[in-house]
DNA sequence: TACGATACGGAACGCAGTTCCGTTTTACAA
DNA sequence: TTGTAAAACGGAACTGCGTTCCGTATCGTA
């Protein structure tokens, strides 16, 4: 149900050579443009970073969406593979869970605007959102239902609630470089160690 | 500094009796249609439901977000009042503190996308933004203030990262009703009563 | 080498926010 | 009451975005 099977569409050897050379083009010139210019950098100016016309992105990446999926997935899926590395690791399953959040907001942080992209509503996210949600919730559910057994944290927050507001926190780190959103989520994971509300 | 004088300039006696009505109407057609569609809803959306051209609009409101701040204003000012009556009234500062989020969620709630088009950066609500943090940053302040000196609550977060965080949860409440976003609010609360960090 | 399938480029479309300007309405003075 | 300048109006038009469409070029094979 995942990257083993070779039936990507969007990622798998295609048809043509050129075709394939031209998809790689553009994941590398999206992945350099999202570094300058954010993930709302215009289609148009992957396009034109890439050398190559509206068509040719269309065709590769059906909605800019699509694209934004495709250059992160990598980073998604070793997110996804370090969670249950880091609870085999770490002194007690908290302290995986905390270094596996710090993994998380490093990803949404580092990236200029990915975790505002991640709203579902907004400009056709969806897509992204559900590869997230997908791949990531799992992970993060072994993480807390870990901890919630060890009793280091209250078992009650199921995971898509958690990590949607880490995501949210992370939200606005590029626009206002006061706001620290680390710190919220610090205090997040604080209240989690309280115990079952009365 | 505030609303004590009348040079609003888009909300004060302007000149001409009918550039006031039309004033008028369109905040009535404006806030008839947030309810509807959003506060993303087009401009001319609300132009139209209001009867008016678009000139007539951008001579009232320079810029879409003018508008939604004109809309929001009572309420956000309400919002600001609230804060000292809560914490005269409350049994706790604390108690206090959790009616005003309260408040203020329901705030960012019930308006479809309100928390969303907060964020600075996107479409160009800074001003919206700026009013909000302006008006609201003080009162919260005042709230923590109090609860750190009743010592109900930690004294190391800023109202500012507190009332931006609870802003950033609240973001996409409408696009998933999955999506509980008191819930991460209350364990942020939570985690404020953690004992300083070590 | 010829030719059909595949992929390409970019003009064009729809939909935002915003600007511009010719026309209408208002308020006031004669 | 009527003339007129200032103020306000309406909406066509401009920019920038994602996306679609289609004539043209390229590829791979017979």
């Amino acid at each position: 149900m995942n990257e083993s099977s070779p039936r990507q569409g969007s990622s798998a050897a295609s048809k043509r050579k050129d075709a394939r050379r031209n998809q790689q083009t553009l994941l590398d010139a999206a992945a350099a443009v999202f570094v300058t210019s954010g993930v709302d950098a215009p289609v148009r100016e992957i396009a034109a970073e890439a050398g190559v016309g509206l068509g040719t992105f269309y065709r590769h990446f059906p909605t800019r969406a699509d694209l934004v999926i495709a250059v992160y997935r990598h980073q998604v899926d070793n997110c996804a593979e370090a969670g249950p590395a880091l609870l085999a690791a770490g002194p007690t399953p908290f302290a995986a869970l905390e270094r596996w959040v710090d993994l998380f907001v490093d990803f949404l942080v580092t990236k200029h605007g990915l975790a505002a992209a991640m709203q579902a509503d907004s400009t056709g996210f969806e897509a992204l959102h559900a590869h997230f949600l997908d791949r990531l919730v799992p992970v993060c559910s072994q993480l807390l239902d870990a901890a919630a057994a060890a009793g280091e944290i209250r078992p009650d927050l199921d995971a898509y609630h958690f990590m949607r507001g880490i995501g949210n926190l992370c939200i606005g780190t590029d626009s206002d470089p006061r706001y620290d959103a680390r710190r919220l989520i610090a205090l997040l994971l604080a209240g989690l160690r309280q115990p079952h509300r009365t």
